[in-house]
DNA sequence: TAATCATATTAGTGAATACTGATATGAAAT
DNA sequence: ATTTCATATCAGTATTCACTAATATGATTA
């Protein structure tokens, strides 16, 4: 496993591990958005949503579509939403396991 | 979508996304290993690779089970190991899709 | 019990990152 | 051509995070 990878990878999985950044992902799951609905949706400083966005971008994990003054941003592709989906499938079930865990603590 | 589970989510997946953890994962993907293997393996600090397993384990990425001495790490559960795959996956293909479109340029 | 070994924790420091407000760019409308 | 609108970028600050060295804990061995 070469160094270097690894730091990409992590890298790229930074990208997801943001509150803000994952607003930003649940909103544009289903749809590709301009950056003002997104701005509004999450009530959010449009500075700061840019820099998500542009993080985001850099990461590999959005696209953008320029159209006119805006531009329409969405997730890279389906395995993007598949990780997304994948996230929320671990995690539920690490806290279940970690619920059962405490609950024969008493 | 509950702002507090937005910040659970993104604590969890932040857990996956330095290098150090990266190695560590890699480290005990496929057999539970004592605290001295893993800082040796990685040519580590003690201290640092500690608190780092500490982070896995809270994040419930990794359980530790004791044994005399001896503490052997090993990921939770085989989603754990899925994730890690998907990672993997997903960013190859995301890196092939750049290099793609980084061709077009010339 | 004292010494040793494996691991955890603490304190301090430097680097990376998120946020805000102000400004810049670039496209569309007047 | 000027103004307006959408988005990006910059500069500064505060917070989070990774790392190291030193120390503490807790189990084993002598």
């Amino acid at each position: 496993m070469e160094q270097n990878y690894l730091d990409v990878k992590a890298k790229f999985i930074r990208g997801f591990s943001d509150k803000t950044r994952l607003q930003i992902l649940e909103c544009i799951k289903n749809e590709e958005k301009t950056v003002s609905q997104i701005v509004e949706e999450l009530q959010g400083n449009q500075s700061n949503i840019s820099q998500h966005l542009a993080c985001l971008k850099g990461c590999g994990i959005i696209v953008g579509r320029q159209e006119g003054k805006y531009i329409y941003y969405s997730l890279r592709n389906e395995k993007i939403r598949e990780m997304l989906e994948l996230f929320d499938e671990v995690l539920n079930q690490v806290q279940t396991e970690i619920a059962q865990c405490d609950s024969h603590l008493y």
